[in-house]
DNA sequence: TTATATACATACAAGAATGTTTGTAAATGA
DNA sequence: TCATTTACAAACATTCTTGTATGTATATAA
């Protein structure tokens, strides 16, 4: 093929991620090849390792072009200045689980995520991802202590523990939906399983003092 | 090595399983070759491939030593004639929990299936789990037919979607506690996590005749 | 006691994937 | 216009892993 512009470079790159997208979500990331990739985009492994320096990049640069823009609207709706903080909770979930019931690009990375790959703790990404998710309870269970302290929540609420639920929740709903997404519409019942959480949050939350059960 | 009896063949057996649990666990399922689970085990791969077919009837079995009789368990609570519905959920999930919370053997697999492997399709084993996991769904769903029978949940509660969500609820807590089995004792907060959802099964329901959010 | 099957270890062959190097045609800048 | 860089393709060498085949010492059975 003739050589390429800078703007059709790009159009490659992008090809090439959607390629990765493919073929990851269909053989998984370790038994995908790099020529697997490549061959899915019409090109061939020199393009990748001119693009990437190698396969983890080229995963790396594939789920930041997904997680990258989310990340920046969730920190949009949680610096939006929400008076109830249930409200901004549900908004919060209910962008989750719209964004992977519609948009097929971040559904197929959430399943990538969740089943097609392995998790390498000595690996850039999922040490980042780690972090990452630690700084999301954090922020999370600012919100719920801001409702303990409205009283909407009760005082002795564990707010540690709730954010573990509601986060495991939210979680399982996106994990479980990938593996059987015709069991049921979940662009139609995103609100039914956030209210559910919520539900969990507001009538049985988690209590510093737990009863004996 | 002088050659072994019966006996110690069956010692080997169990060896190699733990070896492959060990090693998938720490290294992923792929990453980890035939020759670390043998070194692991103080064996070379003959005894592997003595013992099974292939990777993949490894990985099988080790799964097989740890599900079959949880299996067995879970049909004895679902068996067992308890009166009211909700309270056999509650223990069905309890249970769950706690095993992973206090079975090392449990959690690692779990944490394998969870966290290092990636699930193939046309492989036997996740066939079988897939089958698995609608059978356990389905049986799920009539207990809590069961309590909407008894007036326990509402009569218009959508037990289909209810399952769904308790189901996904139960998996996320496992499969996040897992990510950082730091963050809090699960065995000394089995009871509130359950207790959360089952809260949020009572209060926030998902109907069929949804209210427009 | 001897033949055979067991329970592995060792050696070998073959493919497959990776990283790298080299080649090259077009775009770009001076 | 010409040198250089870009954006890849193609070829190569190397490593890794698997599967299999063979070897072998010990149990076991007859």
């Amino acid at each position: 093929m003739v050589r390429k512009t800078k703007g059709e470079a790009q159009v490659t790159y992008a090809a090439l991620l959607d390629a990765a997208e493919q073929q990851f979500s269909k053989k998984g990331v370790t038994r995908t090849t790099l020529n697997d990739v490549a061959a899915a985009a019409g090109m061939t492994r020199g393009a990748i390792y001119w693009h990437f320096k190698d396969k983890n990049a080229l995963f790396q640069g594939m789920c930041d072009r997904v997680f990258l823009p989310m990340q920046v609207l969730l920190g949009e709706i949680a610096a939006s200045p929400d008076k109830e903080p249930l409200e901004a909770l549900r908004t919060m979930m209910l962008h989750m689980l719209e964004q992977v019931a519609t948009n097929p690009q971040q559904k197929t990375v959430f399943d990538i995520l969740f089943h097609r790959c392995e998790k390498d703790d000595d690996l850039a990404f999922f040490r980042h991802e780690k972090q990452r998710r630690s700084e999301c309870i954090s922020k999370l269970e600012m919100i719920i202590r801001e409702a303990v302290k409205q009283g909407t929540l009760p005082e002795n609420t564990d707010t540690g523990l709730a954010v573990q639920a509601l986060n495991a929740g939210l979680i399982g709903v996106i994990y479980e939906w990938l593996i059987d997404t015709d069991a049921y519409d979940l662009r139609k019942n995103a609100g039914a399983m956030v209210d559910f959480l919520l539900a969990g949050l507001v009538n049985g939350p988690p209590l510093k003092t737990r009863p004996v059960t």
